[in-house]
DNA sequence: GCGACAG
DNA sequence: ATCTTGTCGC
C-alpha cells in the first residue's frame, strides 16, 4: 500500500484520520504544512524532520501473526523429504495428478483436481470443490490461503472414490515447494499434509537466483529449476521445485515430461482451467 | 536507501 | 488471483 499517496489525498470518510502524522521512516515531513501542523501538536520538529526518538508511535496492537506462521513454516520444512520414492527414478512414468485453486468470488476458494495416465490425452478423473477462503494472499504465506481448500478437496476425493489403493504417484501443485524463503511453500505443505509426493510449479519467481544452467539457487543450495516449454517458442519459463518426497532432479523431470501444448505441464494446465470453470 | 514479493 | 478491450498470431 502506498501510504504516502493515501495520506496526501485522504479517501472519503477519512476526516477523522490524522494522516498528517505519518512521516517518512527518517522522520522527514512530506506533506505541505505538515511540519508546522505537527509542531502545534507538540511534536519535536527540526528542519522539517521529526525527532522520532521521542515522538514515534509504535503501539499498534499486534501479536505478530506472521511471525508465528513463520515458525510453523520452519517446522514444516523440517518434515519435508527430498528423497525420491523407490521406483520413481529412473522411472516408469505413472499416473500423475495436478491441483490448483481459483477464487470465483472474494472469500470463496475452488480447488480443482485432475488426474492423467501417461499416455492418455484426456484426464482420467476430475473434481472441483468449493470452500471458504478467509486468509488473504500474502507473499510467502500462500499455504495459509490455499491449503484449507486442498484439505476440503482431499476430503471429497476420498469420499467420492473410496479406494485409496490407486493414488497418483505424484501431484503437481500450482505454487512453490522448497523454492521458498523458509523452504516451505504450498506444494510442500500439501505433500506433508497428505503424505504424497508433490512437485511445485510456479509461473513467477518468488525467490532464489536462476543460474546459467537453469538451476535455481537459494542460500547456496540448489532448490529447483527454471525451464520453458520448448514447444512454445519465446515462451516464458516455469519454476519447478520439490514439494515433498522427490528430489530436485526428479521434480524437474516429472514436470517437464508433461509439457504438451501449453506453458504449464498438461495436468496443471487442466487443473488451472477446471478451477476457473468449475 | 531501494527494489522484490508464488497465487 | 481477479478485473477487462483490443490486439497479435496461427
Amino acid at each position: 500500500m502506498w501510504v504516502g499517496g493515501v495520506c496526501r489525498r485522504p479517501p472519503i470518510g477519512w476526516d477523522d484520520v490524522p494522516t498528517w502524522r505519518a512521516v517518512r521512516a527518517t522522520g522527514e515531513c512530506v506533506l505541505p504544512g505538515q511540519a508546522e501542523r505537527l509542531r502545534t501538536e507538540g511534536v519535536p520538529v527540526q528542519d522539517g524532520r521529526v525527532d522520532l526518538s521521542g515522538a514515534r508511535f509504535d503501539g499498534f496492537p499486534s501479536n505478530g501473526p506472521l511471525l508465528a506462521l513463520k515458525a510453523e513454516q520452519d517446522a514444516l520444512a523440517e518434515r519435508v523429504s527430498l528423497r525420491d520414492e523407490p521406483g520413481d527414478e529412473p522411472a516408469p512414468p505413472g499416473p500423475i495428478a495436478a491441483v490448483d485453486v481459483a477464487y470465483p468470488s472474494p472469500g470463496v476458494a475452488r480447488a480443482a483436481y485432475v488426474e492423467m495416465e501417461p499416455n492418455s490425452l484426456e484426464p482420467t478423473y476430475e473434481l472441483a470443490v468449493e470452500s471458504p477462503a478467509p486468509f488473504p494472499y500474502v507473499s510467502g504465506f500462500l499455504t495459509y490461503r490455499e491449503l484449507p481448500a486442498y484439505a476440503a478437496l482431499i476430503e471429497r476425493l476420498c469420499g467420492c472414490r473410496g479406494e485409496p489403493g490407486r493414488a497418483p504417484s505424484v501431484v503437481l501443485v500450482d505454487g512453490n515447494g522448497i523454492l521458498h524463503p523458509r523452504r516451505g511453500g504450498v506444494a510442500s505443505g500439501l505433500g506433508v499434509l497428505a503424505d504424497v509426493p508433490t512437485v511445485g510449479v510456479a509461473k513467477k519467481r518468488l525467490c532464489g537466483t536462476v543460474r546459467e544452467d537453469g538451476r535455481i539457487e537459494l542460500d547456496g543450495e540448489v532448490v529447483g529449476a527454471c525451464v520453458a516449454n520448448p514447444a512454445i517458442d519465446g515462451g516464458k519459463p516455469i519454476f519447478i521445485s520439490p514439494g515433498h518426497r522427490v528430489s530436485v532432479a526428479t521434480a524437474e523431470r516429472l514436470a517437464t515430461d508433461w509439457f504438451r501444448d501449453h506453458r504449464l505441464p498438461e495436468p496443471l494446465w487442466r487443473a488451472d482451467r477446471l478451477s476457473k470453470t468449475g
